[in-house]
DNA sequence: CCCCGCGCATGACAAATGTCAGCACCGGGC
DNA sequence: GCCCGGTGCTGACATTTGTCATGCGCGGGG
């Protein structure tokens, strides 16, 4: 019998990250050492608890599970990290692999599946939740350039071209080019259409 | 002593569900008798079982948590309602309170919290969080007419003026009109960030 | 080496949008 | 009875947005 697999819970929602630690808590070779309740906050006490794994919430005050597992990566090399999602967009998944994220799995599952995937992912191998995967698979890749993107994401909160263009230090001109050919690739009606389709793919 | 409060459970998340039945459950006056994972389901639940208390996310599939309490009104007038949400808008508390909810609770609460309120709202008593409650005041009463909230509600998934005229079976330049005035009272630049804000205060 | 795609810009034009004034009808409150 | 606010419409106008052509520099792949 080897030691406990020590968990590191971060998520925003008090009620489900008690309920969760209570939960795992149960299985004997699970334990968890640490609770977060935002992003920064589970960096230090990834930090002062070196975990074995972090289950971290994707949408986290602060900053979202993505951005500490990239931070994680590199200062917590030997800390396997699982993101746990309510709405599993497929452009998330494709960004926390790249962020080298070793499981992504949606809310939906029940606990003791929870459980199963920590210990694989414990085990050095990747879980992936196949519906997300499919979903991720034939969303296929973002058509957007890396500046379409952004202009987009600037475009999001309905702000005028005027002052997209100023945020990101571009000509008027060039930021109504990069959003019509962002609009014509999406397909979309207009920018905001474009905005909210690019969202639920995860491209932005 | 008296018998156990019946509880009905829905929410969209098993892992969550699944976590907070098992921990409510450990409370000895608390007894989970159903579950559910949509707005339908638990209305069928509910009608099948019909349990002291109902515990409704205000986001689930199908139909919302609102949406399933004003039906639980009629149909089972004996059962308290109370709704747990992961981001409380202001709005959403005034019409949760108009459909007759008896608590309303963001998913920041320990489980202990949670099984007091559901015991005070099994009592009769109305919670709602104090945090919430505060949000709701200070946002106030929309400005809206009701007009103006159904064009602006059109408008959110950025279709251009023509499509919600038509679907709106108003004259394009009413719309442009509505659309205008809601801007106006917002205190937008546009319609898409008087959408925004809308949504962000519940008033959509 | 040459081509192509990307980044960035300008200019011009058409279409959509935002804003304002004005008019009519209805219903409720004083 | 009168006034006021909400609803609904028209027309006119300025501004913003969407689209397209065109140009230039750069870097990577064939």
């Amino acid at each position: 019998m080897s030691a406990p697999v020590r968990l590191l819970l971060a998520d925003d929602e008090h009620l489900i990250r008690g309920a969760l630690a209570a939960l795992l808590s149960l299985e004997d070779d699970l334990l968890v050492v640490a609770e977060a309740a935002s992003g920064p906050e589970a960096l230090a006490m990834a930090r002062a608890h070196a975990p074995d794994v972090a289950v971290l919430d994707l949408q986290m005050p602060g900053a979202d599970g993505v951005k500490v597992a990239t931070s994680l990566r590199t200062e917590l090399p030997g800390c396997r990290v699982l993101i746990v999602t309510g709405h599993g967009r497929p452009g998330h998944l494709k960004r926390a692999l790249a962020a080298g994220v070793r499981g992504f799995v949606p809310k939906t599952v029940s606990a003791q599946r929870l459980a199963e995937i920590i210990r694989t992912v414990h085990a050095g191998n990747r879980y992936v939740d196949p519906e997300l995967a499919a979903d991720a698979i034939s969303a296929g890749d973002s058509p957007l350039t890396a500046r379409e993107a952004e202009v987009l994401e600037l475009a999001a909160d309905g702000a005028p071209v005027a002052e997209i263009a100023e945020r990101a230090a571009l000509s008027p001109g060039t930021v109504r080019n990069y959003l019509s050919s962002a609009v014509t690739k999406l397909g979309a009606e207009n920018r905001h259409a474009a905005v909210r389709l690019a969202r639920e793919r995860g491209w932005v």
